[in-house]
Formats: structure tokens, C-alpha cells, sequence
DNA sequence: AACTGTCCCTGCAAGC
DNA sequence: TGCTTGCAGGGACAGT
């Protein structure tokens, strides 16, 4: 399921693929991804523009258009974007398709693919960021970039109570980590999810900020994590190797690839399943 | 203000 | 084999 790292690394296709092309027409299929506003307010918002930037926040993927306005893609748990060639055969749940072109001509399709539906594409005018975005705009700091640093980590800390997972997972605390990140991230750190942050001196806070930062890096590295039970795939359709490197997630009852020692344990923490080492996580 | 639990939705795997 | 059930999870929302 797309996390930070596998939202860089659509970004980066959208980059190579996307950026400078002209939305020449657009297909909405089902209603539910374009929920926020409605099949027409998408058509009216792209058709004709220029995509003129790839950018990304946590895990929402924003693009500046030519027209003033800006495109916002959300995969959520399932969604994946494709580049393809005019006229592809869809794979089901095909819910937006953006014909794309360098002069006036279609050269290429970028399809929003989404089973699970929780995924969503919207264009809005970034005046209304606040009214019309209100969850993109309390976005935490993005851990990717130079604003993020142990002083804001600590000072974030201050005013938190619940456990180190449940804030790793808060998108208005740090954007972008998900459930793998923070398992990996959390054990990486040698930090117990259900600790909670407010006793962390800060030899630990800076190892925990270095923490994310590696962990997320080596992710994007690696192109994302693509797992068994989902189609995770980059816009050329390739897959992510990151899951190779996983040390706890999806590892229960399997021994420690860090300390040899302890055996990852699987429980729920802040409702989500989570893993950790019993022996080097404290 | 900040936290917790529930819901949305589909595909897949396990269990009968 | 074929059904049912449970699980996966990001974020909105309601309730505390």
C-alpha cells in the first residue's frame, strides 16, 4: 500500500512521463475517486491544461496546471497510476483515464487504477486550500525535506501523548508514514511502538529522527515496497524491491534479522497490526 | 486539542 | 470444490 516512498516514486514517474504534456481529454468512470467534487468539475479542471509540475506532500501527489489550479492524486490503499499507450487495454477498476499529449496529438494515457476505491483525483484552486483541502492543508512537516530535523521532532513530542507508533502514523504529525514505515522505521531505531515519547532523551529523539530519515531514503532507493496481497507498481508497471529489506513487517514469529537474538512479535498498536523484536526494541 | 474506534471497499486467503 | 469469514489499510468522521 503506498506509503511515502512509493508516492516518490509515481512522483518521479510523473515527472519524467507527465509534466510538460497537455491534457487533451479525460474519462471518469467511477464517481466514488472523484468524490470531493463531481465527474464534471475533473473533466472541466483538466481538460485542456498543461501539467506543469509534479510535487508531493506526505502522500498526496500535487501537480501545478497551467490554468492556475492544481491536480491533487490520493492512492490511498490501492490505487496505482500507469502510463500507457492510446488505446491500452484497461485493467478493471480503470476509474480515470487522462489522454496526454506533447503537441496535439495523444501520445500516451495515465490511468487511475483503484479497486479498493478509497483512492481520489481532484482538482482545486489553491486559494481554497484551506475549505476545499482541509486535511492536505494540516499536513504535518515531510520527512524528506530540510524542515524536518530532531529540534522539530522534539518540539513536536512536547505536546503529544499517545505511543511513538500512533504518532509515527498521525499524518498531521510527520506526512507520509504508514504502517510498514513505522515498523521498519521504529525498529530501526531500537524503539518499542507502544513507548511513549515523552521520556526520550535525545540521543534517542536524534536516533529516531535518524531513524525515518534512513529508512525512507533506503525505500525510495529501492523503488517502494510492492507485497504479496497488493499490485504496489510504479507508472511504468514495475515493481519495488524495498520488501526484501523488510526486518519486521510481515515477519511475526520469525527470528530477529538484527540482534539474532529476539523473535518478532505481532500485535496491534494504535489499531494496526504491528511487529517488532522482543529482545532489541525497548 | 488530541486521541480512539468505526467505517468505507475489494481481493485474497484461510477455514469449514 | 465452493461457500463464508476475516483481514489488509489511509484517512474522514463521530465520540470521548
Amino acid at each position: 500500500m503506498p506509503e511515502l516512498p512509493e508516492v516518490e516514486t509515481v512522483r518521479r514517474g510523473l515527472q519524467q512521463s507527465v509534466v510538460g504534456r497537455k491534457v487533451l481529454k479525460v474519462e471518469v468512470g467511477r464517481e466514488r475517486t472523484v468524490r470531493r467534487t463531481s465527474r464534471e468539475a475533473l473533466i472541466d479542471g483538466l481538460t485542456g491544461v498543461k501539467i506543469i509540475s509534479a510535487t508531493r506532500r506526505g502522500k498526496y501527489l500535487l501537480c501545478d496546471l497551467d490554468s492556475g489550479q492544481k491536480l491533487m492524486m490520493h492512492l490511498r490503499m490501492s490505487g496505482r497510476l500507469i502510463i500507457a499507450d492510446p488505446g491500452a487495454a484497461r485493467p478493471p477498476h480503470t476509474h480515470v483515464v487522462m489522454h496526454l499529449a506533447n503537441a496535439e496529438t495523444i501520445e500516451s494515457e495515465l490511468w487511475f487504477v483503484d479497486p479498493r476505491t478509497f483512492g481520489e483525483v481532484v482538482v482545486f484552486d489553491p486559494d481554497k486550500l484551506k475549505t476545499q483541502m482541509p486535511d492536505l492543508a494540516k499536513l504535518g512537516v515531510d520527512p524528506l525535506t530540510d524542515e524536518f530535523t530532531p529540534e522539530i521532532l522534539r518540539e513536536l513530542f512536547k505536546k503529544r501523548r499517545g505511543n511513538l507508533k500512533a504518532l509515527l502514523l498521525n499524518q498531521h504529525f510527520v506526512a507520509g508514514i504508514g504502517n510498514i514505515y513505522a515498523d521498519e522505521i521504529l525498529h530501526l531505531a531500537k524503539l518499542r511502538p507502544d513507548r511513549l515519547p515523552d521520556r526520550l532523551n535525545n540521543a534517542t529523539l536524534t536516533r529516531l529522527h535518524s531513524a525515518i530519515v534512513e529508512v525512507l531514503n533506503n525505500a525510495v532507493a529501492a523503488g517502494g515496497s510492492t507485497l504479496k496481497d497488493t499490485q504496489y507498481v510504479d507508472l511504468e508497471g514495475q515493481t519495488g524491491s524495498f520488501q526484501d529489506e523488510h526486518r519486521v513487517y510481515g515477519r511475526g514469529g520469525l527470528p530477529c534479522l538484527s540482534c539474532g537474538k529476539g523473535r518478532i512479535l505481532m500485535t496491534i498498536v494504535a489499531g494496526r497490526t504491528t511487529c517488532y523484536c522482543s529482545a532489541c526494541q525497548h
